[in-house]
DNA sequence: CTGAAAGCGCTTACAG
DNA sequence: CTGAAAGCGCTTACAG
């Protein structure tokens, strides 16, 4: 059985090649009737557009390059599956490359979707990502967007940071403590840089020495961190994130001291897990899902105009309080959430 | 700035088209130095390889379609994180599409898929993905793979789920358990059908009755089940997968029980969370990642060799005994794990 | 709408 | 190794 091909298309519907073209693109210079005659042609003939012949000749290939820096994290794959619900719905296919935080892995990964080539990278940036890597993708011609983690330009959609950890450090000195630590936060990128800097400014406006107590995101070095915390430390952790949340209250279990009672904790993303784990955490919403969409759209913007200035644009931040900070349960001055 | 093509890179060594062609993709018919002056030529250059000239010539994309159930859901994206390392080794790129357990979407997204055009298709099918889908695929002469859900023929690789929650129901009744219920695995498909019969047979063999709570896999939904459960109920639980483990053993806590005292609970998957749950989750090993680089050799052996029989892998499952069982906490008739 | 044609950048087969 | 050439299946511009 041969291939069928626009032109057999065109000979079945009793038209000429280029109108059957247009009209499998759904032309609207074409009349209603045209098209419908040349799709139910192709119906009949089972014929199948190949897009690899449309991209060599046109030059686009409604194809996306999404760089994750970890899929296996929680709050990325989230993020993901928003990217790709709204390309899929754009009608763009999503390539995808897990770079597993490793800048060289990266680095293959853009060249390979170049080659591939994809109309445009929406990336996370692994950590230790030299700012320079934009540099290369503007000489390259590479429509690009970050997401979460960014650069200080270029297209850009990330959570407000800053404003989160500054929202639950204000909660917490709300409720009376006084001795908090930020944990989590090792790795430098934009993200740790900005939640660092809402904490240790609240801090600093109530008089108080910021600490930080780093760690990478990882539920069991935050656990390790945690369960050997003096008992004259910190009453209140803001975490980096959920998952260093998650390891933390673990760790405090295991020191036999209950998270939400002896000491405060609260997170940031608020993953699914974060309103179902023993206590309920306390955290920072950014909507990973919408922001995954939102960061499809500005991309898909700047495929579309690339000589647009670039949009940057921020999720808000909203305080979910839920018991791991112990305003439910003690009834402290914390009015609501 | 002029594209450069290899027609270039070739005038660029001082060898014919054919030569620079072949030497760019390291035939070795070629002697090492010509293949070396024209990788340096085309560095000079700046050459940049176009895939989807190649593709609509050789009728090759290397490029993979990976439909996934659920990316959001952690064992999905550590297993999908394994296909993408595997492909991506191989030379192939990976094209992402999250089905959601849509059967409408991934049918919309296999056709996506055609029109590509992939070489080749690895899947989880949504669940109540009709069988008959294999027909089509075939119909289409795309090359496919299913891994951990599958039908009865086609290539595939998947836990071996009987194997599972036998050892972990054989497990429990090791240790005096005989009110044991199988909870979750709502869901219609071979995953849920082989834990189910895995559970269901050595209970039989035991001379105990079978009992099914069943709930979809989400933690929510099993928490508020095990909440419910009478005192005079199950003493033990094997759960469908960890997911389902962890619902319930929050549920058991918020009814008041301790999970690995009071009762038993067991997972299936072993997700990095099950190691840190506190208790510590017993569980069955099936090594996500390792399976998502099984199947996508699988696959690429299926796209190398269409002819061949399909091949059906199946990754042994592991008990790994921690502490939700009860087992260590009790000392219980349980030798070791 | 038609019809003939060029061209995207490769791969591939072939005679030398 | 060379060199000339065909062809993959589209898109696109154009004269009618």
């Amino acid at each position: 059985m041969q291939r069928v091909r626009i032109k057999d298309v065109a000979r079945e519907a009793g038209v000429a090649l280029s109108t059957a073209a247009l009209a499998l693109r759904n032309d609207n210079q074409l009349r209603e009737e045209t098209r419908r005659a040349v799709r139910d042609a192709a119906a009949r003939l089972g014929y199948v557009y190949d897009r690899s012949a449309a991209m060599m000749r046109s030059g686009r290939s409604h194809t996306v390059g999404l760089l994750v820096c970890e899929i296996t994290n929680p709050f990325y794959a989230e993020l993901t599956a928003g990217v790709e619900a709204a390309l899929e719905e754009a009608g763009f296919a999503t390539m995808l490359a897990n770079t597993g935080e490793s800048v060289t892995r990266q680095r293959r990964m853009l060249e390979r979707f170049r080659e591939q080539p994809v109309d445009g990278v929406l990336m996370m940036p692994a950590s230790g990502t030299p700012p320079t890597l934009l540099d290369d993708l503007e000489r390259w011609g590479l429509p690009h967007a970050t997401v979460v983690r960014g650069f200080r330009r270029g297209a850009h959609t990330g959570p407000d940071n800053r404003g989160g950890t500054r929202l639950a450090t204000e909660h917490l000195l709300g409720l009376g403590h006084r001795r908090i630590a930020f944990l989590g936060g090792a790795a430098k990128n934009s993200v740790t840089a900005g939640r660092w800097e809402g904490y240790a400014r609240s801090m600093a406006r109530a008089g108080l020495e910021p600490v930080q107590l780093a760690c990478r995101t990882d539920i069991g070095e935050a656990a390790a961190l945690a369960q050997d915390l003096p008992h004259d430390g910190p009453t209140a952790l803001v975490c980096f994130n959920d998952s260093v949340a998650f390891g933390a209250m673990l760790g405090l279990s295991r020191a036999g001291r209950v998270p939400g009672r002896d000491i405060a904790v609260t997170g940031f993303d608020d993953i699914r897990e974060a309103a179902l784990w023993h206590p309920r955490l306390t955290t920072i919403s950014t909507s990973p899902r919408q922001m995954g969409q939102a960061a499809a759209r500005v991309l898909l913007a700047r495929i579309a105009d690339p000589d647009a200035p670039p949009p940057r644009e921020t999720i808000r931040a909203q305080l979910v309080v839920r018991e791991s900070c112990g305003a439910k349960l003690n009834g402290g001055g914390c009015s609501s959430g």
